[in-house]
DNA sequence: CAATTTACTTCACAGCGTATAGTTTCTTCA
DNA sequence: TGAAGAAACTATACGCTGTGAAGTAAATTG
């Protein structure tokens, strides 16, 4: 033990190294976007040459494959505190803070939202299962705390649904399940359908598509919310 | 004026030469996906060096340009397609064949959606006004005919909508108030939401992310479908 | 103090877009 | 018909990328 951490000192500039090359590599991806993020541009800002980056990650995909995780984190973390920060008492106001801290989020971050939801990077190939299923994971999990804020107003429109359990990732489930044991498989539909919905306008929003279209893609995105919790039906200013 | 056509000899195999190096291009990305467009590849697919190219597109990014712009227009008339085939007198009807047929081109066109809405090809950037606006703004024109067949249905519901024409692209208006002259601003905000809903559940699924949730995206889909014609109020089945 | 592990550099190779210069082939006109 | 000119294409080269192999210097460990 020593007053600097538990760990030698080799360990401890270790990690402040590793953690150098994402600082970097993150910053290069806020000023250049995914494409920037590049072995031998990190290392000239660094004063070391590209290869000393292996000793790191084991692959240029490796580190992105890690960015991936510590951003959708970052994504998943803002959105979560959007949540807890509204009053557990008004659906409306909650699911309106989440839906808001998303967009505001991806276009503040929107090269992180090109990072995460976009071809990440010149030939990348995400590893098995997705790179950061566990943070996409909790954002779906709040989206269905969403759902579940308003299921109890809506449960009525979708009475004819034809989902079963089977039809979602058991993966999801566990994360899901648990945490809402009373809710049907018809709102975790629900649940991935508003995420289709915002994740829509916003990525249209942060691909420049929008821009081509309207000069006010943020009062669309009002009257978006404003529509969602209509259909919704959780009242308004409780 | 000669059998094979009024242009010279020159002109056709030029015409020829130009079409496969677009051909060989889209089969590259249909099988590697967007990236593997890449100048030295098709040249090498075609017998030729890849500065051979160059004498018929002035740079990569023009050639990319071109391919958005044709993909983008294949997408655009298939959806075009799948309207005009739809009976006009069922909005129901129309509105679902026209966002199956967005959806169904997307899956089976996959890397093609992803070269026209993602980050295309490693270090590509559009070039000014977006590399295909023509057919983006006829997809959007088809979203405000959908939009148009459903407003004496809808409206009612945007009563107090907050949009004006200044909130849109005037080459986006000019397509469209003469072809929808009695529509407010408030329908062509409609038209983009529904772009974004379609778009969201559509690229998520285009991009392996609703893979990692559900095992049925396409239920997901028509449940939307289903959601959207009811939210809309049109009339089903007339 | 010697042995080993770790961190890093150097050199190399293949792939990419693309600029420049040179070559071959076709078209056109006197 | 033959010479001039344009067009199509190749060859070479430069700087960029990821990454493998080999070598070096410093820190750690026995």
């Amino acid at each position: 033990m020593t007053v600097t951490g538990s760990k030698g000192r080799r360990e401890r500039l270790r990690a402040e190294t590793t953690a150098e090359i994402k600082k970097v590599a993150l910053a290069l991806m806020a000023s250049g976007g995914p494409d920037a993020i590049t072995l031998r541009a990190i290392a000239r800002e660094m004063g070391m040459t590209a290869n000393a980056i292996y000793g790191y990650f084991a692959t240029r995909d490796d580190l992105v494959t890690t960015l991936i995780k510590d951003v959708y984190t970052a994504l998943a973390d803002a959105v979560d505190a959007a949540w807890e920060a509204a009053p557990a008492t008004d659906p409306a106001i909650r699911i309106t803070a989440w839906a808001t801290a998303f967009r505001t989020w991806a276009v503040v971050n929107a090269q992180g939202f090109r990072l995460i939801y976009g071809d990440p990077v010149p030939g990348y190939h995400a590893p098995e299962g997705g790179p950061a299923p566990d943070a996409a994971r909790r954002v779906c999990t709040g989206l269905t705390a969403l759902a579940a804020a308003a299921w109890p107003h809506t449960q009525h429109l979708y009475e004819h649904s034809a989902f079963g359990w089977s039809d979602f990732d058991p993966a999801l489930l566990d994360k899901v399940r648990p945490a809402f044991p009373d809710l049907p498989p018809a709102a975790v539909a629900l649940a991935l359908r508003i995420w289709g919905h915002l994740h829509g306008l916003v990525s249209l929003e942060v691909y420049g598509h929008m821009h081509t279209q309207t000069t006010s893609p943020e009062k669309l995105f009002e009257e978006e919310l404003a529509q969602l919790v209509q259909m919704l039906g959780v009242p308004r200013r409780s």
